[in-house]
DNA sequence: TAAAAATACTCCATAGGTATTTTAT
DNA sequence: ATAAAATACCTATGGAGTATTTTTA
């Protein structure tokens, strides 16, 4: 069975006539009769009685229209739908963030996004950068934000905004007071750091392997699981770490800590917004996406 | 847009394969690929994104995907419902009836018709021969029952019950007391008959044809349109008729009529049911049928 | 006679296959 | 390396046409 011998045959029903119907379809009275035949094969069922001067469906026949009637308006809706889906901004998007641009960014852009477009719900989880990049990879989340680029070859990655690395200590370490230190030196004090798979701790690595030294030189304290723990572990004297400036502002000012510089390395990294290579981008989400980089030229 | 590459598209939707749904369908990958190509490019619009390990549907293929189940439940149903019809006894029955089985002979055999179908509900409508054969010859009624052929090419006659035309005259006619009378003396007295397109008269003329006779010959007092206006015209002396036995059965035993023979002349006749040539029989028309003519061999 | 449906046929698009390549894990 | 999808290519079915015949009003 066709859709095509199904609205050949509605049109029959509907002008009682082969001929007609053909005119009507745009095809001709030949092609008309062989869908007929070929869909009463199907069914092995006779459908229209042909009485000379019209043709009047059977009782199957006419059980058939009702049905074929129902399916061609069917798909003919699914046509507009689908049609008018894609240009449609109303729905709703799972973004997944990493810590820093989960906690400390994307909660104000989607703030202001949403009142921009308020048919849009966005929901957001916060993980840390490797399960982002595994949950976009997988296919579960459309798009992320993270702190660091994972390598997988499904992944593409946008740089979004800059952030800096800021080496924290509490106000009593003995390297609060000397404004900068040497990263030999630093060797000497125990870190604080977060898992692998956290963005800020990938970074930190690349930055010191880019002077060509080796991560396993410092001496790890504690690895802890999110940046609020890794503030809250220097703080009570646990040890020093690398963390984003975005997180650590107010501390800062309340000298809850204290920043020292490392003239050495380049602190800089950026976030990355992350989707699937393969993936095609929903209307929603590239309406996301170009309000993200818009907000970064600002 | 084809019912097979909906089924196909659906069945990826479900496995998140190509290749699995090619088996699942029994299709190879490559057509399974074509299908849903060929879909994409009838739409315009991307409906799955193929991500290596998995096929995940875009927005609109989710779309594609919600109203595509809805088709093919419809088309299963469809065919379903088709077969079961065919079988069903149930539902009911249009028959156009001439006047004297319509009203002496079909109500009877109807009443115990839908004692035997109690699912089956019988409308009968009265008319006369002529009208019954035009009703069944345009498809509005699929069966009909009447007193005489009506030449139309269309139409299929089955011999059904046997009647006999009476000559009814009123008890106080002069013909009353002799028992029988030829036809020649027949054409003293005034006729009451029926109008042209009546089974009676038209059974009445033949008769009188097959003896070489002009049915003109024979005064017509007054034509009258059903078979209960022709006794009463019989009864207040406006003239005899040719009348179905079946129709004046309490007539003749009260003696408010009385038959007088007319030996020159057959005055057999039949009924027939009437079918459109061209057209099939529905399950229920097959069924009728066949008590109609069940009852005629009792 | 005129109109409608069926039939016979031709043509070609495409659904289906197999074999192979490309791509992604 | 393996598995999946895409590609290339071939075949045959059947959808579409034209021309003609058959049927019926």
């Amino acid at each position: 069975m066709e859709l095509r011998q199904l609205e050949v045959f509605c049109r029959i029903v509907e002008t009682r006539s082969f001929s007609k119907a053909a005119r009507e379809v745009g095809l001709t009275q030949p092609t008309v009769s062989a869908h007929i035949k070929s869909l009463e094969e199907d069914l092995g069922i006779r459908l229209l009685d042909r009485m000379g001067k019209e043709a009047l469906p059977t009782k199957e026949g006419e059980v058939l229209y009702r049905f074929a009637k129902r399916v061609l308006a069917l798909v003919t809706e699914a046509k507009q739908e689908i049609l008018r889906v894609r240009n449609v901004v109303k729905g709703s998007i799972k973004i997944a963030g990493s810590n820093i641009p989960g906690e400390y960014i994307l909660p104000g852009l989607i703030a202001r996004f949403q009142k921009r477009y308020p048919d849009i719900s966005v929901k957001l989880e916060i993980m840390d950068s490797r399960e982002v990049a595994r949950k976009v990879s997988s296919g579960e989340f459309e798009i992320g934000v993270l702190g660091a680029r994972m390598s997988d070859a499904r992944l593409e990655y946008t740089k979004f905004l800059e952030d800096e690395l800021v080496l924290a200590v509490p106000p009593d370490h003995p390297l609060a007071g000397q404004g900068r230190v040497t990263l030999n030196r630093l060797k000497e004090f125990p870190f604080v750091i977060r898992e692998r798979g956290s963005g800020t701790r990938m970074s930190m690595e690349e930055m010191v392997a880019r002077k060509g030294l080796d991560p396993d030189e410092f001496k790890v304290a504690v690895e802890l699981g999110s940046t609020e723990a890794v503030k809250e572990g220097i703080k009570a004297g646990l040890g020093v770490s690398f963390i984003s400036r975005r997180a650590i502002e107010s501390d800062l000012k309340h000298r809850d800590l204290v920043e020292v510089g490392v003239p050495e390395i380049s602190t800089k990294r950026h976030f990355y917004i992350v989707t699937h290579r393969k993936r095609s981008r929903s209307n929603l989400i590239n309406v996301f996406w170009d309000y993200l980089l818009g907000k970064e030229e600002e």
